[in-house]
DNA sequence: CAGGATTAGTAGGCTTGCTTACTATTGACC
DNA sequence: GGTCAATAGTAAGCAAGCCTACTAATCCTG
């Protein structure tokens, strides 16, 4: 069970990083740029937390992301430890052209299955999560 | 919904990942000694194809096992190009210990959700399985 | 206001995963 | 039997994830 559930994770994983790296960048990258569309100016603690990775992490992401002049660092006014991240237009760019491509992946990996299944998937997923966490689950999602 | 799903598997990861480090190895190393319980004497090749990864990885990961005495590599007397793979005494008595941590951390995850549930969410993982692949999915288990 | 605890981020070093490029051996076909 | 493609594995180099340990700044509390 688990390792069916690994295998459909992965297999949309290798599917995303197929289309991103038609684009230019990897998967992890594009989730970033993503949170950045909804959340320009958040710092990197606060990517890190939405991303669900450790703040090193975030940075070292953040350090290749700007050599690549797809995302800005800048200085927060208020507290000179921390750096307020910005969508370059070449970020704004990609993350254009990528939008369409999660929706046409998720489309095919969904096709064939009822709206109920598909909540009811949700539904049991959430349990799983609310099991695993031992908060409430909310679904809340930022990505699509 | 791609979101939910990545996420439960990587909460599941994570708390096998805790788990496996009680013991002292990584998930991907108990992995490996699971499919040798199973499949003694298999080529590396062999292995990376049962574990999804290139043959590279997991070479890369018997190096590293081999040096802290989980396996051992024997030469193929039928290719010399080959390795077989054999688990240690070191390597078995881990796994013995891994296996009831599975089954825990399996059962914490599924709590309260019914057999008709968990078959349901089964049954839609291997459509979605077989839209990614464009192949029938078996849902063949080697773990646990 | 001084001092200690907390917070934001980075440094070093590890594993796992990939791609591309390589060596050595095997095997198949003329 | 000789050549050439396929197969088994490794090397180099990168991204992304982690942990531990650190610096610098901020905040809280007396």
């Amino acid at each position: 069970m688990g390792t069916v559930l690994a295998q459909v994770a992965r297999l949309m994983r290798r599917a995303f990083d197929e289309r991103a790296r038609e684009i230019g960048v990897t998967r992890p990258q594009w989730q970033v740029l993503s949170v950045l569309l909804r959340h320009e100016g958040i710092k990197q603690g606060g990517l890190a937390e939405i991303l669900e990775v450790e703040p090193i992490t975030a940075g070292r992401m953040i350090d290749r992301m700007q050599d690549a002049k797809l995302v800005e660092r800048k200085t927060d006014p208020a507290d000179r430890r921390a750096w307020r991240l910005f969508l370059t237009p070449r970020g704004r760019e990609i993350i254009d052209r990528l939008q369409p491509l999660a929706r046409e992946t998720t489309e095919k990996t969904l096709k064939g299955i009822s709206e109920d299944d598909q909540a009811d998937l949700l539904r049991t997923l959430d349990t799983m999560l609310e099991n695993l966490t031992g908060r409430p689950a909310s679904s809340a999602s930022w990505e699509d």
